[in-house]
DNA sequence: CTCGCGTCATGCCACCAGCGAATGTCTAGC
DNA sequence: GCTAGACATTCGCTGGTGGCATGACGCGAG
């Protein structure tokens, strides 16, 4: 039973076997071959190469000079394979590979980095890679294999056809409560499912001009009409403008923990926004990657983890 | 038909070419395969490393991780296996290779040298080397295959028992003459076919105390009793003896080159000295490397430019 | 929507490459 | 000369390997 279960090399171990016992026959008891079969491959591997590569000795053979020298190649080529074979395992054991991670802004902030350090702290030796961009251009890059997995957010079904159009994969993690952030020890701080009626005095910080861009814009299909004071993209600055007292604004419950800790904050009525699914995407077709497949499991405990009942933590108030 | 001469490495390039093209079926044209048989080859491939190593696209394949892994050790396999195959039509071809000479003292005088000159003049990539030692040792170093080749001389009879014992095998080369060496303007200078006898009255330079070890000794069997007046081993030190007039000595005709253009010389006649013959000599058994085959012819050659006749080239008197 | 096309996968068959067992041949050593 | 040990060779057979035909699937044109 001449140990099958390895691709077509044998020839390169006997031959090897062979220069380094010196005879046939130890080498086919070595490698659990019978003798003529030796015999054999080394005289195809004769003819392969149209020269001698033993000289017949009474008591074994040794190797000419062709021998000598196919035999450094030889040892050179199963050791090329072996160590394909090694990283090939290594790679399946995930002790090393890549894994190339994307996600929309707010999830960078808190859900992904915290998912990406308990991968990284069970496989140290994949090479982990993270960007954050819209949705529709994590999707993009998905199909175009540039990205592994994605971490992507939107209107279910428009994401989901979008997501249907490119062929990518989706598995919701969580649907996404909103938060109101608060200028401190603002009257309605840490209340729950506040109603946006409640807010209609508010003066609005809104990230764009055009209301559909934004977080606001799409709880004016509710009827909800606020009155925008200012209008900023930057987060810092947003929230920069709410510390200060200049309006309050809506952010996304996986932002929350990126909030500035002196601000209030207050969780939103479901019925008032639209749900915001989180999804985990992966492309569809091409098999996932051990690294891909592993995050996954991780993903979703991180996403188990994030409030979907009524509150987030810490959302009463500053500290 | 699928390229069958070449040795059991099909799958890698079977691997490497679908990997190229990106296509099992592109892949097979270009192997001229059919597509089924890549298609197994891969699937034979996944089985044996346990991992998806193509992701099937719609239109055509597309490497994994895993099987850009494997790329690359396969590239750099097939490569090996590549060099090796040049390398070894390069040692066929004589382009590279080594050749390792040895033969006794004289022979290295003139020889030896210039059949290597030839042989280097056409097979410049042979690494030759050349040491010189007595037959006995050469033989030795033969059977432990140290060396490839070597001139050796001695008694027809006794070297070639030695030979037989030690596994070596015989091939004459010349019958060496002997000529003697004599002061500048001696009165036999250029003479053929001399006898010892005429020269019974010279003093005599030997190479060693006991005569069995000298060319002269070997001439003791005829009868005749030289007067000794010196012992000198060396070289140039016994040809200073005679160009200073202090005595004459035999000299093996393959050493006349090297003699000094001072020195008279002249031929012994063939029935007073023991018939001392060359032979090329290459270990039995193992199979002569194609340096040392290409070499043989030339030695031939050289050899047959040797005088075998009455007298050697400027055997009369010195320039 | 359906059809056609191109792609890979698979079932079935044939072939021969390669193995095992037994035998032959050669050499060395006693 | 005989024995022992090594490689070579022969014969019969199995299993791997490829070819052919077909199936499954996705895409794109009409």
């Amino acid at each position: 039973m001449p140990d099958s279960h390895d691709f077509p090399t044998a020839w390169l171990r006997v031959f090897v076997e062979v220069a380094r016992t010196g005879s046939f026959t130890a080498a086919a008891a070595a490698l659990d071959y019978t003798q003529s079969a030796v015999s054999r491959q080394i005289a195809a591997l004769e003819a392969e190469f149209g020269t001698p590569l033993f000289d017949r000795l009474p008591r074994g053979v040794r190797p000419t000079e062709s021998g000598r020298l196919l035999l450094r190649h030889a040892e050179a080529t199963l050791a090329q394979l072996d160590r394909a074979r090694v990283e090939l395992a290594a790679l399946g054991r995930l002790e090393s590979g890549r894994l190339r991670v994307g996600c929309f802004a707010t999830a960078a902030a808190s859900l992904v980095p915290q998912v990406l350090g308990a991968f990284r702290a069970a496989h140290p030796g994949v090479v982990v890679t993270l960007e954050s961009s819209l949705t529709a251009d994590l999707l993009r890059r998905l199909a175009e294999d540039v990205l592994d997995l994605a971490v992507v957010a939107g209107d279910p079904v428009a994401t989901r056809a979008a997501a249907d159009a490119r062929g990518v994969l989706l598995e919701p993690l969580l649907d996404e409560r909103m938060l109101v952030a608060l200028p401190p020890g603002h009257r309605l701080a840490g209340r729950r499912d506040l109603r946006l009626a409640e807010l209609a005095d508010e003066s609005w910080i809104a990230g764009s001009e055009r209301p559909g861009d934004t977080l606001l814009g799409s709880a004016l299909g509710s009827g909800f009409r606020p009155h925008v004071g200012y209008v900023v993209g930057d987060w810092i600055a947003k929230q920069g403008l709410v510390a200060a007292g200049f309006g309050i604004t809506l952010v996304p419950a996986l932002a929350a923990a990126a909030l500035r800790p002196d601000l209030a904050r207050a969780t939103v009525h479901p019925d008032d926004v639209p749900v915001r699914t989180v999804w985990a995407a992966t492309p569809r077709g091409v098999t996932p990657g051990a690294a891909a497949a592993a995050f996954l499991p991780l993903l979703r405990a991180g996403a188990e983890a994030f409030p979907r009942g009524p509150a987030g933590p810490a959302v009463s108030g500053p500290a």
